[in-house]
DNA sequence: CCGAAACTAAACTGTTCGGTCTATATTTGC
DNA sequence: GCAAATATAGACCGAACAGTTTAGTTTCGG
């Protein structure tokens, strides 16, 4: 038996359960996938699945947080900080425009939403891993704008809360209650630009 | 055998059914809820359910309709339109956040946004009968204004949109990802100023 | 090349649940 | 007061599913 270096136990097919897993939690939710489906998706067999979790409930957790912080450490790094505040702004909107309408984003959303009554760890974690990090990356931008005098903000967690919110307004909703399910480069603009310009009519100096 | 008004066939017993669905789906949600529960609740038995309703999920569609309408009118009649812009924008906004805090509003959000993949109808009644009816009154509220010279809006849907939004800004998410499951009047104040403050700067002349 | 650890397929258990059916009882209209 | 409509309890069916067990096979370090 090899340990890695985290010190979770490992045998072969770990990787493999956790892909498995990953594809079918995501295309089917946590209610909808069947272990049976997870093992065959993962090319492993129950047992060995039930070897590495002890429940469905926990490999689902184990999914959901090394994919959210694979997502939004990608989507971090995405994002420039150099720039005037509206330049930055316009980035970090398109960027969090774009991951509310992901697949990836809007899946992940619909599962902690659905699961969080019954099984809470997954939407404080989704939350920690999600939002809160996103809080963390636009207060600091908001920080140094204030401190070059670009910006005056009283508050500046209301502030990153606002603009998350200025991103999702219109197309979020329609998405995840099936109104609209794909959007033109043009429609995300728009957004974009609303929410900079709102932020900038607030806040702007 | 009797006719209702709508044309819907109906015995004695429809009404208790409908409440006894509400009262357990609305409890446990869609997935939740089983059949039995809902007899038990309603005090009848599964064949008169199955009389009325040809399954689960017309029920749970019946269910929703009827609740997202009542509640959509009753919050719509508490809505004052006259006075100021900025009066009417901190009575409807006062309106909103405490809707997508309450126990309905969060309930049957969390159902919709659940349901809505393998049920597409239940998504897009709830949007037709809730955020769209927002929409609405907003958009009016804000022509009114507009009129009145009290605004300059070029889109009056992206901007109610955008109220909307900023209406849940930091609560909304923080309540359906179980991170905080109560909120103090100070807390709701402090998002109504923030959202009619953000609206003001941005529309107001 | 051996033996322990890892893995496998598949049967099995226990439970839950949506939906049907039957045989009986109550209500209602005429 | 009688027949048709409506309601009842609860047994029943079949399917799905989480999790366990078993008995045998593969892999790999030493």
């Amino acid at each position: 038996m090899k340990i890695d270096v985290g010190g979770i136990k490992k045998g072969r097919k770990f990787d493999q359960v956790l892909d498995g897993a990953r594809e079918v939690f995501m295309r089917d939710g946590f209610e909808g996938a069947s272990v049976d489906d997870i093992a065959r998706a993962a090319g492993v067999s129950k047992a060995t699945l039930y070897s590495y979790f002890p429940d469905k409930r926990l490999l689902f957790l184990e999914v959901a947080k090394s994919e959210c912080t694979r997502q939004a450490t990608a989507a971090a790094g995405r994002m420039e900080m150099q720039g005037s505040l509206s330049e930055a702004l316009r980035g970090a909107a398109s960027e969090l425009v774009r991951f509310f309408l992901s697949d990836f984003g809007v899946q992940m959303y619909r599962m902690c939403v659905a699961e969080t009554e019954r099984f809470p760890e997954i939407g404080q974690q989704f939350y920690e891993s999600g939002p809160m990090v996103a809080r963390r990356i636009l207060t600091s931008v908001f920080a140094e704008a204030v401190r070059r005098g670009e910006a005056r903000i009283d508050d500046l967690d209301t502030a990153s809360d606002q603009f998350c919110e200025l991103c999702k307004s219109g197309l979020h909703p329609r998405l995840v209650m099936g109104v609209q399910t794909s959007f033109s480069d043009a429609e995300i603009d728009h957004v974009v630009n609303g929410a900079v310009e709102m932020f900038m009519a607030r806040y702007g100096v």
